[in-house]
DNA sequence: GGGTTAAAGTGGGAAAAAGTGGGAAAGTGA
DNA sequence: TCACTTTCCCACTTTTTCCCACTTTAACCC
């Protein structure tokens, strides 16, 4: 459906939005207003989708039977911070404070976007998190790229 | 019937009163006067279910064989703390003192909505149960994200 | 390259909407 | 009747939204 690509860095300002940068804008063009789902991240991040792509991936959970325990936790998890939220006549959107307490995002941003979603990181975190992982990188990426079984079949 | 989302912070006023979220009242739109069922939920919550809903859920358990005891006993633990509640004016509605204890609600309640109900946390308890990943969860993210179906399907 | 124009990004005022608090009437049970 | 809870309503505060204007960056042309 989207196929992102791209790391951009914004900035939050005193009111709590971010300008989608423009080239990000390019990518989404064509659905007009831009609605959107962020919710907590796995790592100390926010994930951003866009309505369309959130629906898609939660048609699945919303199918499942809740009184089983694994299926409340699975939902929670997932869902948890889940925020709609709509972009402005200047395509910034404005993120919840709950949520930026979470991903510990002063003033300096990143949007990491691939695949169908975005990552919003706060730029610190970004940069730990980033530069942590080369030391084992080859080594992974062989794991993942390499085995001919996992990466390439889909899209 | 119903497709809510979100996670939503609010306060429970010196009444024992909260306030829902205009976000989920619009998710709730058309239905008019706001008619909901609380009832214990089955963690350290409550839950909170819109009258229709309810009805559509109570309908399965009264077709339940109570002669049996284990039927009498799930209708018992799923009615437990169950009451009536209607919103006010304001999009208010008004959690009974019993169950506002139960929760160990003080102040800072999350809401948290997901299929067709809304869990009503207090914030301490939500924090703490949300924020920890369940032990397996790649292992259920597996199943219900489905690693079978994943690709092939939609799109 | 430097100046000019357009696009992108930033900031903030002000109206509108949402959220909060509480007084007081109405209802309820001891 | 009194004490207490619930409901209704009004008023105030905070947040969000909408809009405009300014600064900065990129693009273009001579």
């Amino acid at each position: 459906m989207y196929q992102f690509t791209g790391e951009f860095e914004c900035k939050l300002d005193a009111k709590g939005r971010v300008k989608l940068p423009a080239n990000l804008i390019r990518q989404l063009s064509g659905a007009g207003a831009y609605e959107f789902m962020v919710n907590r991240g796995f790592e100390n991040h926010l994930m951003l989708y866009p309505k369309d792509v959130w629906d898609e991936k939660t048609k699945e959970l919303n199918q499942l039977n809740i009184y089983i325990k694994k299926n409340r936790q699975a939902v929670r998890y997932f869902y948890r911070g889940a925020t709609a939220i709509t972009s402005d006549a200047s395509d910034r959107i404005l993120i919840p404070k709950s949520l930026i307490e979470y991903a510990g995002i002063d003033k300096e941003v990143v949007l990491f976007a691939y695949q169908d979603m975005i990552e919003i990181w706060s730029k610190e975190a970004y940069e730990q998190t980033i530069n942590e992982e080369p030391d084992n990188f080859s080594e992974l990426a062989e794991e993942v790229f390499g085995s001919g079984n996992q990466g390439s079949d889909n899209e």
